[in-house]
DNA sequence: AGTAAAGTGTTATATGATAACAGCTCAATT
DNA sequence: AATTGAGCTGTTATCATATAACACTTTACT
């Protein structure tokens, strides 16, 4: 079976179809794990949403459905197909983009962290057990219970540091 | 001069009239420093986003200017406002509830991070140096230069979970 | 086949944010 | 004190993101 290409590998030329595909491999495998329907709009949103490791906006998303698919399409469908996907941990939203991303390691559920490059917008999630623990460390000095996080560090990724 | 409170100190029952004054005290420093007019409607904006520590929406600026002020207000007034306070260190924007809440320590230029609670919706400010050394940690091992961070901890504060 | 639950379509609307231009205010200069 | 120009605010229109409510369809199960 194929693997996800960690962060260094997705920010290399890749051939992408392999990202897609396996995406939807594990997509499929949780799906079946937690007796969810993958119906086929639900996949292709998802198939949509790793067009590319940028953050996809729900009417990028909308605009594709409608004109490449011919599938008539108005909001609450995106949307509903993207709280499943979430819900199954197959994508996360990224709260400053208002915008959608594939999760890369669906098959534990988590919350990604994400380092988001404002030249060229790809967005490098991470699980990082230092931050996690930091978080937690100063929460608990604060008496504060966590129950989600949102990590979003915007900057520039090391290709795009390379070519300035 | 009265003095911020501290996180703990602002989750208690306390005078929030002092909290609201020295803001407006220390944001009147920061304006001179900069040389930059902290003009009236500035002032009142900030006002009312120190009303309580909870983040409040552009909108209910917006209306309580309307209401309150009898003062004739479209969106970008506020959002000008918000802006201009941003760029001072004045206010923070929360991303994941498009919100704004009043800085604790404009004194010196930071994001914030914040613990939000669920139930009683207080955000508390925190600039932990070990949260931020554990992002730049993860950073620099994927050769990615931080910008800018985005730290949203979502949960229950120390008060919710003793009424609970 | 019948039924209930889940999924999707459809219309309308809520909510958050910005573009573009007009008019006003105030501080610095003359 | 009058002038002037940059910065601030008002105003209208519009864009962008997200959800409510209800109707219809599909699916899984009996």
């Amino acid at each position: 079976m194929t693997e996800f290409l960690s962060p260094q590998e997705a920010q290399q030329p890749h051939d992408h179809s392999r990202c897609v595909s396996h995406a939807l491999d594990a997509a499929e495998q949780v799906c079946a794990r937690e007796g969810a329907r993958f119906t086929v709009l639900r996949k292709r949103v998802l198939e949509l949403v790793w067009q590319s490791h940028k953050p996809l906006g729900a009417y990028d998303i909308l605009e594709t459905l409608s004109r490449d698919d011919g599938r008539r399409a108005a909001p609450p469908t995106v949307y509903r197909a993207l709280d499943f996907l979430q819900e199954q941990g197959l994508v996360h939203r990224i709260a400053s983009l208002n915008a959608f991303i594939g999760c890369a390691s669906p098959e534990h559920r988590h919350e990604g962290q994400f380092l988001i490059c404002l030249n060229c917008h790809i967005a490098i999630e991470l699980d990082a057990s230092a931050i996690t623990q930091a978080i937690a460390g100063e929460a608990n000095a604060h008496g504060f219970t966590v129950q989600g996080e949102t990590v979003e560090i915007s900057g520039l990724c090391a290709q795009c540091q390379e070519a300035a």
